[in-house]
DNA sequence: TCTGTTGCCGAAACCGGTTTCGGAGATCAG
DNA sequence: CTGATCTCCGAAACCGGTTTCGGCAACAGA
């Protein structure tokens, strides 16, 4: 007896402390402490506060499944990757969770992660993850014009936050990085370099930020007072494949741009390529400015002048947005965007004409 | 009243199927139904076939929170990225976590990630997961020797798989590729070519996975009855830079090798740096094989010779290894091996001397 | 002093499962 | 036919929380 005492006294060593462990050192019930803990009005100030102190003196954190089965909701975020989208979004992956894990664990949520790689399996992703209460709502990055996902998060009311933004925004909180500005500042950036004849690649047009970017780079030109030749306009360009191809037709105009503006990193490095192919030099022949600020545009030669973003920051605000909104905060007021800066390193200078 | 009756059955109708109704359906008390889907040998066959049945056109599942209740686990994996580790996961991560994923989903468990930038930040993070419940074992990627979450882990008796291996076993499971396969099979390629004189890149020692390769190349060596010339052998190449400064030291040898083996691919991207500033030409002049199968390697000049890893199968059955070593099974029988698939891309060829 | 609020907390039900315990009925040996 | 054993299931406690409801005490107003 002695002997399964001690053990049971072993165990209760290292069990985790409960709600009833707090209530019992403080002498209250433990739906006092529950509601003192949840911050209910009934509760006296002085009782939270006690309560909350001996909570955080004693390591006591609430178990999210217990709670969950009361509530619903088991402080968890969801992150459903689409392997079918391009690759763009790889290479800032691992910064991108990053983001969205610190932003979570400072609030004591944390982050689910599913991948897809058909829609199909995409809206199933989604639907376990809301039925088993793994998820209490979502990241949704790089979203599109009439995103499915957007209208199926709608339509079941489940929060959730959107890395882009878009003019039907009813329902929508979101974090986003202004291209359009950036695509504005390349262009004046080439434009005190002397460029006029400025052509510009932009990614697939079904995402949310190509328009903004198009838009920027029109701003830009306009601003300049330069006027935009639709021959020089291409998009779809994302992968570096795409960016070679697109990059041919515009260095095989007859009168071809002597700067080139990209929506994306990953098509520069193919405009390189087409480049280099047709034996021009970059800066000399050639000045190439792009953005997302990709690990390759460091090692490329020259190295890549871009607008990087900051995925981690992203990530961070994305999950604080969304644990925001979880909570109850009208979308409208969740709603913010930052700058992407400016990385010159030498892809871009002076205007020259090619003989 | 007729009107509250309404409502409440519409919000019935949507209200998720729990045990109760399973049992109600069957006429059986909820602790049968329990019992029964989780096999308890007190259930008779026929019922339990009963159970299940209904459940499954009832489409019952289990909220997994509310079982964890009472036993503790939660059916999701744990995934905590290191940082502060060097950049060769990276280009896997999505897939990896595609394999994950899809390793867990397929028995309806889920993935939880988190970020560490260092490594109190780690233990912290496994802790934190732990102590909530929101994982019931990890999966550790990129294995070291004395790996301190191996350490941690095993002292909390948290299951775990790992992806790489060790002698020091006891309680490990793993999943992993036969790089040491790969190294000789490189070398065997070389010397099929002609090469006598080959280097070999060695990643960082502190990972299980090198003296593993580093042993593989010696066994190429030793079958192809070449001696190993200790001054064309590094270690601690990981990344591009890395493999340039290394791949300086044995292109600037008195006696260079004519054939460099790799044992991460983005070490040998930096061997094609070294080889580029002296003028050498890949592969007539020096040829590379290497071991990842990174997707810059499609992209580099020459495309690179390689190893490729299938991660996301190896992601897969990570997963669901660990499900089995969660649910209770002898790890000596959950380690388990496959091989890289060699894709010779170009970057090797006969082997020259040099003038 | 009596009544009506108000503030504050305890009691108990509840959430959706799991697990222990005990007992009814069938089977079997004597 | 009786008693023991075995099969199989129901009843109820339990897990760690949340939430509803009611009541006690203090306080206000008269």
């Amino acid at each position: 007896m002695g002997l399964s005492t001690a053990k049971l006294s072993a165990r209760e060593a290292r069990r985790r402390v409960t709600i009833n462990d707090v209530a019992e050192a403080l002498g209250l019930t433990k739906s006092t402490v529950s509601r003192a803990m949840n911050g209910y009005a009934d509760i006296s100030e002085a009782t939270q506060l006690r309560v909350r102190r001996m909570a955080k003196t004693m390591n006591y954190l609430p178990l999210s499944h217990a709670q969950a089965i009361k509530t619903g909701r088991t402080r968890s975020l969801g992150l459903v990757l689409q392997l079918s989208d391009h690759d763009a979004q790889r290479p800032f992956l691992a910064e991108f969770l990053a983001g969205l894990s610190a932003g979570a664990s400072s609030e004591s949520w944390t982050l689910t992660v599913a991948a897809s790689d058909s829609h199909d399996d995409m809206i199933q992703m989604f639907q376990s993850l809301l039925r088993d209460g793994k998820a209490d709502g979502f990241v949704l990055p790089r979203t599109m014009n009439d995103d499915p996902r957007v209208k199926l998060l709608r339509e079941a009311h489940v929060p959730f936050v959107m890395y882009g933004r878009q003019d039907n925004s009813e329902g929508c909180a979101w974090f986003d990085i202004l291209g359009e500005d950036a695509m504005r500042d390349a262009v004046l950036h080439l434009v005190s370099l002397g460029h006029k004849r400025i052509g510009f690649v932009n990614g697939g047009m079904q995402y949310n930020y190509a328009p903004l970017r198009y838009a920027g780079f029109l701003e830009g030109m306009a601003q300049a007072g330069l006027t935009v030749d639709p021959d020089l306009v291409t998009e779809g360009a994302v992968t570096i494949e795409d960016g070679k191809r697109v990059g041919s037709l515009l260095l095989d105009h007859p009168v071809p741009p002597t700067a080139v503006v990209c929506a994306v990193d990953f098509a520069a490095l193919g405009i390189y390529r087409a480049a280099a192919v047709r034996g021009l030099s970059i800066p000399r022949d050639l000045s190439v400015i792009a953005y997302d600020g990709i690990p390759e545009g460091v090692h490329a030669q020259p190295p890549l002048t871009t607008f990087a973003v900051d995925t981690r920051d992203a990530g961070m605000r994305l999950a604080t947005l969304l644990i925001r909104r979880i909570r109850g905060e009208d979308p409208v007021n969740l709603r913010e965007t930052a700058k992407a800066t400016f990385v010159d390193r030498g892809s871009t200078g002076p205007a020259t004409t090619r003989p």
